[in-house]
DNA sequence: GAGTCAATGATTTTCGAAAATCCATGTGAT
DNA sequence: ATCACATGGATTTTCGAAAATCATTGACTC
């Protein structure tokens, strides 16, 4: 899914980049047109770069496209929010299962580093309490991957990375809503402790509860 | 996952079609350079749209992008057989429960018309036996569309057609290899007629047994 | 002989403008 | 007033060539 570097080798690449974090911070919002001369404007290059970035961002979920209508950013709903948390609650539930089973040393480590990186830092911004910091979202992100790295199915872990980056708005959501009413930090600490103690079945039922709590917490938001 | 009408209401979207079908019926072999030169000769257009068919077609796992370096059709391989199939299990395995469990008159109605239409034509092609015909495929492709079609959750509905045809090579290899030593109608109605009476937990273990032959199939041959 | 480095050729990537398409407005007839 | 149809402007889509990048070859040193 990711052929390109953070760097950005590729004026396409950086354009894939930018367009996500506008996205991803709300600098655009859901249903927006994005008109080519806008982006090229915000990317500063020509058309041909950022047609390409689009279309990776729509096969990703972010965007919409109509033929000769253009580009948009897809919309949250939330009858969405239902279906990808179910998504995830199937595919990373199995993958989280099969890597408590098949994990090595190097999984268990990898995966006690992640949570001590993501530990470290808060959720929040200090500035503005209900937005999430950039780093922890990518160390969150990262824990996540490194729970079910051990899968051993690198097409699973792609679908689980999709899905995982597909909620990411509506995860944003949940930490500006439900300030402070839920122990994420407690949910994590546990997810970690029972995969390494290689209890399969019920880390797996701990995540999925814990994308229902996530999904639970904005149902009543998204409804109005 | 398609917005685009198989008619073809943009180059990109013909040179999409076009391109999947080289790689479908293996005018270009998997590993093969996928060169802008030759593929601007085959779909008659310029550069741009045969750039972001690929785009597309690399999105869904047809082929690889290597940047500056350029696009090549994916490899086979027998791990990733094994990989899909078994996302395949899961997914369409789950999908399919939810169809039978909520599907209504619509869904029977919608699931034996496709039945019907794939049993009626030959699964091989007159001329050469070993090849799959262009027009089964559609229909099979429909009728496993159909099984799962009330599953309720676009998402995964999306998911499991990306996994059908990213299954798509292999199943050709399939059918070259095992010619008539297994009854492919037979589990075709069984899966139907499973479904119609309702046997959810049977109808998903007879989908999941269905793709587990064919991949069993092919382990021999791949191995080589 | 092995290894480094520059030059060449092939290919991808990007550009800026032209062509095609869509949307909205306005005109005229029923 | 309503509808059908043409016109203009905005936007997407496509083109063909220029720029950037990568792989290969050959000369040159150690």
């Amino acid at each position: 899914m990711d052929q390109k570097k953070p760097g950005g080798r590729t004026l396409a690449g950086d354009a894939y980049e930018a367009i996500r974090q506008s996205i991803r911070t709300g600098a655009v919002k859901p249903g927006d047109r994005l008109r080519f001369t806008d982006l090229q404007a915000l990317c500063g290059m020509s058309v041909t770069p950022v047609r390409e970035a689009l279309a990776r961002l729509t096969a990703e979920g972010f965007t919409v496209l109509d033929d000769h209508r253009g580009y948009s950013v897809a919309v949250l709903s939330l009858e969405e929010l239902r279906n990808i948390t179910a998504a995830r609650q199937l595919c990373e539930g199995e993958a989280l299962r099969l890597s408590v089973t098949k994990g090595d040393g190097d999984w268990e480590a990898g995966l006690i580093a992640a949570h001590h990186l993501m530990a470290r830092i808060p959720q929040a911004r200090d500035d503005i309490p209900s937005a999430m910091r950039e780093d922890w979202e990518a160390r969150h992100a990262t824990f996540h991957a490194a729970l079910i790295a051990a899968c051993g199915s690198p097409i699973l872990l792609e679908i689980c990375e999709k899905l995982f980056s597909r909620a990411d708005r509506y995860r944003r959501m949940s930490v500006s809503l439900s300030g402070g009413t839920r122990d994420v930090t407690g949910e994590h600490r546990r997810l970690m402790e029972l995969a390494l103690a290689r209890d399969a079945e019920e880390a797996a039922a701990a995540l999925r509860e814990h994308y229902g709590r996530t999904a639970a917490a904005l149902e009543g938001f998204l409804k109005a």
